[in-house]
RNA sequence: GCUGCGGUAGUGUAGUGGUUAGCAUAGGGGACUGUGGAUCCCCUGGUCCGGGUUCAAUCCCCGGCCGCGGCC
């Protein structure tokens, strides 16, 4: 299922098979939660060299509800991508006041963002849910905790995702659909190290490293990847949820991680910030106004073979949505370019000049 | 020509005989990481000009200039 192909220090470079295709890793999904990327269509996104997504499971049964994707036929069908997709159980969710309620052992009460009437969802029927929606990978149901939780809390959210990872383990039916389990711990050395522990010893197809890129600082959550990672085996993937910045994605990988996925890139360029291989930059900013270079010499998404500095900040400027559709997707491509960076790199041993450019 | 009203950041506006002269927006910069297109944070920038009264004037008085209205 999942094949390191080359390797250099902890970074590896492979293929994760899926019902889609092969998925060569590293690699970096972009975030769909309702089945697009913001402001960025899927023919576009294809352009980005975007392989794999993830979709909001959830979030998806609420809206437009399972009925309807069966309907369709599959998740893939419905959206009409045809490449890779993950989908998230919706555990993130816990953070989010606007969603959750309460936790629970059973599962977590849920506000229906939608009609605001109350939801219940179990690790059980958040695999339902993923295996009726066909997604490539499906994430286990975790209990998520603040990073700056109480020492009891991130206990009892840490021994709850491993018993929840059982459920979850036990309810999956659909055999064309990988499962990934996630470790928790919050910024706890040991809990981390135990909670890893417990979900790779539940021999999911992958693991996941959960709970990180929510306010901790990057030495915090360097540390707990790498803890992580030295608990899981070697030969399945890794998968560090919620990174998408260009640095923290390239030091991760030499921590041995092997997917990636992050809002990051898309929000950014929504509020105006394009990355670049010399660091992000306002496209707001004063000094572009008579920049007629493309946003980054060296890419070549449609944005920057098209359009200049000076075009995109006036389209910005005057509130022409384009802009910002054009920095999503030039960001977008800009990180794909950057993982693929990394995976060449790592199969000619060079990924240490690699991140060292990058830091 | 006469008369009334008014002139406070680029713009739109509060307010005051002793204030760090407030707010909004624009301008300059920053943050954002299992999606808020949201939001937040910092910075720059102002009392039309000249006199007078007063210990002290952006404020009160006189003149000028400018704008809007009215009357010749």
């Amino acid at each position: 299922m999942f094949k390191i192909k080359a390797s250099q220090g902890s970074a590896r470079a492979g293929t994760l098979k899926t019902s889609h295709g092969k998925l060569k890793t590293p690699f970096f999904m972009p975030v769909a939660t309702k089945g697009a990327v913001k402001w960025v269509s899927n023919h576009e996104l294809e352009e980005t060299e975007t392989d794999c997504i993830i979709c909001n499971a959830y979030l998806f049964s609420i809206r437009p509800g399972l009925e309807i994707i069966k309907k369709a036929g599959s998740i893939h069908d419905f959206i009409g991508w045809k490449k890779g997709i993950f989908t998230d159980s919706g555990g993130f969710q816990t953070l989010s006041k606007q969603f959750l309620i309460e936790v629970s052992e059973d599962g977590v009460k849920f506000r229906n963002p939608f009609d605001k009437s109350e939801r219940f969802l179990t690790p059980e029927k958040a695999i339902q849910i993923q295996n009726t929606l066909g997604s490539d990978v499906a994430m286990c149901l975790d209990d998520v905790p603040l990073h700056k939780s109480t020492a009891s809390r991130a206990k009892e959210s840490a021994e709850r995702t491993t018993r929840w990872a059982e459920r979850c383990k036990k309810a999956h039916k659909n055999k064309k659909q990988l499962l990934f389990g996630i470790c928790q711990g919050a910024l706890n050395e040991k809990l981390r190290e135990k909670s890893a522990k417990e979900i790779d010893k539940l021999d999911f197809d992958g693991n996941a490293l959960g709970g990180l890129c929510i306010g901790e600082t990057v030495a915090e959550r360097n540390k707990m990847v790498k803890i992580s990672n030295s608990q899981f085996q070697e030969n399945k993937p890794r998968y560090l949820m919620g990174v998408g910045s260009p640095k923290d994605i390239l030091k991760c990988i030499s921590l041995g991680v092997d997917i990636f996925d992050s809002c990051f890139p898309a929000r950014i360029a929504r509020h105006r910030t394009a990355m670049t291989s010399k660091g992000n930059i306002n496209i707001l900013n004063a000094r572009f106004a008579k920049d007629f270079e493309p946003l980054d010499k060296e890419c070549d998404c449609f944005t920057c073979q098209n359009h200049s500095k000076a075009f995109i900040r006036h389209l910005v400027k005057t509130k022409e949505e384009n802009g910002q559709r054009l920095l999503s997707i030039h960001n977008i491509a800009f990180v794909q370019a950057l993982v693929k960076k990394a995976r060449h790199a790592i199969e000619e041993q060079k990924f240490d000049k690699l991140v060292k450019k990058y830091s």
